[in-house]
DNA sequence: CAATCTGTAACAAGATAGGTTACGTGTCTT
DNA sequence: AAGACACGTAACCTATCTTGTTACAGATTG
């Protein structure tokens, strides 16, 4: 694995909720996302316990927004898929005996912790919307150039 | 793996170094880090390359600065370890297609990017002998409290 | 030549996100 | 009531990357 996509693929999967009419399967979502159902369910499940989104079981289930687009940050749904780690590098041991090494990692766990203050705070700041409003800028037709043919086809089983 | 420590751990041993008044073998560095000789030579190779430290084979041989500690950054051994990955998110793909997708993956960027900015600003202005200086302030004696051992051992081989 | 060290290849271990299969449970349609 | 549909979740595998380990070749000292 390389780097935690969970984020980039709730924000993209989001935006695309809200310009669907109606709920959007796990199975649908998957192949918007390149990926697979269960992956889905997985990582939207923190969502959902976190009232961003509803799921509904059975014929004619599916996934819906529960708010907003501008009703939700970046910080919001970073939590919400559990707050991974942020950064790739670290300490070598967690508290270590060494005040050398002690000395090394508060120096390097205060750059860390700066630069994470920074990019939580520009999490906190920009809603969902705010990123929708970008993409209609360049898409003023609304229409998405690649999954518009997934909501066409959701659109004919309606 | 949880997080790469090459960083934190190269900043470590550079510190011991600088009151060794000797070289250290790969095996004395790799007890004083809890690793291995290997893994030491392995990661201190990048350091060699670009002129930070040196290093002898053969008897007697091991491993020296070949600078003094305030002529070495955050950055420098940042660097000379390849400059790994620093944020454990990101997008999912590298160029989708999804003008959406695109539009998350910028936004989200534009955040990594100035978070990432500030991190290397902070390795760039901090010099090894800062925290070399941390530790001077803590232990005014200038003996290390787990590994002045090792400094002994040595004493007495040599 | 023997002992000591570095240099490096090769492979295993550990951790984590992601992919896949299987099956249980709830819900709507017929 | 039966069956199709869709979520919920466990279990297991895969990919990737740092780290750990073994093995051995080459260099240097005595």
């Amino acid at each position: 694995m390389r780097r935690d996509s969970r984020l980039s693929r709730m924000l993209h999967v989001l935006i695309h909720m809200d310009r669907h009419y109606k709920r959007a399967t796990s199975e649908t979502i998957s192949k918007m996302l390149g990926t697979n159902a269960v992956v889905v369910r997985r990582t939207m499940a923190g969502l959902r316990d976190f009232g961003y989104v509803r799921s509904e079981q059975g014929h004619g289930g599916g996934w819906e927004l529960a708010r907003g687009l501008d009703q939700i940050t970046l910080l919001d749904i970073y939590e919400a898929i559990g707050k991974p780690p942020l950064f790739a590098i670290g300490p070598s041991v967690d508290q270590p005996e060494c005040l050398v090494e002690q000395a090394v990692d508060a120096k390097l766990g205060d750059a860390l912790k700066e630069a994470e203050a920074l990019l939580l705070e520009r999490f906190r700041t920009v809603t969902i919307a705010d990123i929708a409003a970008d993409f209609d800028r360049r898409m003023p037709e609304g229409q998405c150039n690649v999954h518009g043919n997934i909501h066409a086809e959701q659109s004919a089983s309606g």
